[in-house]
DNA sequence: TTTTTAGTTCTTCTATTACAGAACTAAAAA
DNA sequence: TTTTTAGTTCTGTAATAGAAGAACTAAAAA
């Protein structure tokens, strides 16, 4: 049940592994993630998972859960087979783009309530506070027009 | 050299400083930029830094570094006067806006080259992919010119 | 009924992080 | 010259994270 990796797949997947290391993820998870990203198969089973990966069955389900949690993988079953097969919701990226925009309105607001508490005298400092705020603001109404452009362009 | 703040003040620095942790500052580094944020006074000192927090001197002097380090915080100093005084560069959110396109762009090049290492049977899975490179791609041409519409309206 | 499968959960271990406190240092002040 | 200032660096420690391995479980297969 384990997978033949070539030896350019298993880079891939450290390479990606770590870029997705430093955006937060846990090794373990994000191992899992670049696998079902080069992988051959688009549909892995767990088993396939952690031994192909060579990590333990509790990290592997730990890993799988929490990326399940997060809705960056998914899984399908198929009829008369207990096994899940899970497959990286890869296109899910695109709706994440939508979704830090409101990150970013939680950190306005915080801005916001900072910039009225401050004294009036730091002139320079309230300024630049503000161009943040205005940044951000502008940033609100922007984006949702560049990801409307996304969307009617793919429509065609 | 202990600096008062009031209670609303402590409850943004921790409320800011909790946002912060959750994009990947430690606790030190979180506090040390709310501070500098929150604060009455724009610039603060190394001591009035770790007293005001009530952070040794170790965690203030390592988190300062690091924050030095990633450009988040600066210095300035004045004629006579060994003291260094700490600002936070938060007007740096705006050039970062264009920074993070580069990284975008590093993982859209190994996105491409997982692309070009799959086998063309899992159409729909590679298609899905091509989508988010496509996705990625559409960005680095929208986002510089948001960017330059915020620049022309702010010179204006 | 027993065995296998497809995981989950529990315990243990290790590594890392984050920090405190104390000792240290280089430059300036007294 | 001694002392103070403005930090830095070192040592120790507590908390947390990440993962291994073994024991467990519920459903299905034999």
């Amino acid at each position: 049940m384990k997978i033949n990796l070539t030896q350019k797949q298993k880079e891939l997947i450290e390479k990606f592994g770590v870029s997705l290391e430093r955006s937060g993820s846990s090794p373990a998870q994000a191992r899992v993630l670049s696998l079902l990203l080069v992988c051959e198969k688009a549909e892995l089973t767990f088993d396939e998972i952690h031994l192909s990966l060579g990590i333990s069955k509790s990290a592997a389900s730990n890993a799988i859960n929490s990326l399940l949690l997060m809705e960056r993988i998914e899984y399908h079953t198929k009829p008369g087979d207990r096994k899940r097969y899970f497959v990286n919701r890869i296109g899910q990226i695109e709706q994440d783009f939508e979704q830090n925009l409101n990150k970013l309105l939680e950190v306005n607001v915080l801005l916001k309530e900072i910039l009225a508490t401050r004294s009036k005298k730091t002139k320079q400092f309230n300024s630049n506070l503000q161009r943040v705020i205005d940044f951000m603001e502008f940033l609100q109404t922007e984006l949702p027009q560049v990801y409307k452009k996304w969307s009617k362009k793919k429509s065609k």
